[in-house]
DNA sequence: TCCAATTCTGACCGTATGGTCAGGGTTCAG
DNA sequence: CTGAACCCTGACCATACGGTCAGAATTGGA
């Protein structure tokens, strides 16, 4: 009788689903007005319109707006540390600085917003992921500086400073999001099209590449 | 009598000059602010705070907050133009691109603050400078990018797409100022030393130049 | 069906912020 | 010396914002 769709019903409390559903629908909005208003510009009742909520209930989910953006940055972290993976397991370096430029470029396309907040938060001090630089970060960036450094020796790519290496690959691809403004007014006022990021990855990826002497 | 100083009086206006040099005052404090905190966050009174005055009187030199981020605005992009014109009149890639990251290098060193205010404002769609953008930047962009067309013909450097070519210079030197939070995190709390910076242009200069195939 | 837990909401509050203004002080040309 | 232009400032607004709360609506297990 109160089965509207021909889906199963879910097992898993339907509260839970909406719930789940609306937390979502509220981090993505929080993400787009954070990205396109900074920590202070942004307003609650911003938030709450995109969303499709009234105030009042955004604070039902996330007491303060300091706590809404907390989750807004952890969440573009983990997106970030996913994407970071795929650079280990690769046995030379074309293939492993390859696939993670990849990777990168796609979240630059994908989630240009969430790109945007987490460099404001760097920009302004990591007020709130400071612990997260200090852990995770810097355990990821010394393991990676280790492979960088037996590549190197093993005699797979050109001798450099990996730590520079890797700001340069953060620093390209990073570029992508974050001044997407401008490359779209130096593209015309267009979005790159399908063709044109191709066309960018290609380019990042080719002068990296034969920058570490790969290619 | 009133000759405080042994120098000898301002022939012109010891008014004009005490003027200026409010009005730089403000300048500077109003940088820091604004890439501390973001426009948004940002406000009058921390300002007039930093800049040593009350906030009625930061308002007789700048009507508006509005007008005084402008004001900031305009004054770092004169920087970055400036430096752009390093990348003139050498004969090839090596020298004029080499000139280019060394001179952006040195504005990420030397103007954190005001590379972070510019980093934001196009991040949030240069809503104060969509007309540089679309004029001085984009006729400068594609003069560049004529040079690079005609080093490629030339056979002085590799083929490839000079747009992207720029953004990777823009984005590699600028990083070093709008992330340096990161990089100091990772570099054990500790800011860049001077030879460290040195080693940051060197890698950037040696990467990009072997990438373009000029090294 | 019933009721306790959960979710939702309009109305409200205290505070901080950008901006104003009247009036006092200072400078400098004539 | 004088007065007009310029500079400075404390006190004061109006508004917008983050956050609260009492109570209504909804849900789902018993």
């Amino acid at each position: 009788m109160n089965d509207e769709s021909g889906v199963e019903r879910p097992k898993i409390g339907r509260r839970e689903a909406q719930r789940q559903a609306t937390e979502e629908a509220i981090l993505t909005a929080a993400e787009t007005v954070f990205a396109e208003a900074g920590y202070g510009g942004a307003t609650m009742q911003l938030i709450a319109d995109l969303a499709g909520l009234p105030k009042a209930n955004l604070h039902y989910y996330f007491a303060t707006k300091e706590a809404l953006y907390r989750a807004v940055v952890e969440r573009i972290f983990e997106i970030w540390l996913r994407a970071a993976d795929t650079m280990d397991g690769a046995a030379d370096p074309a293939q492993g600085i390859g696939a993670y430029i990849d990777a990168k470029m796609e979240i630059s396309r994908r989630h240009p917003n969430g790109s945007k907040v987490w460099a404001s938060e760097v920009m302004h001090g990591a007020p709130v992921i400071q612990d997260y630089l200090e852990t995770t970060l810097r355990n990821w960036t010394a393991g990676r500086v280790k492979v960088i450094e037996r590549w190197i020796a093993e005699g797979k790519m050109a001798p450099m400073n990996p730590e520079h290496l890797l700001y340069m690959l953060w620093a390209t691809t990073q570029h992508y999001a974050d001044f997407n403004h401008q490359i779209e007014t130096l593209n015309g006022g267009k979005p790159l099209t399908r063709a044109q990021w191709a066309a960018a990855k290609a380019s990042v990826k080719e002068l990296i590449l034969r920058g570490i002497g790969v290619a």
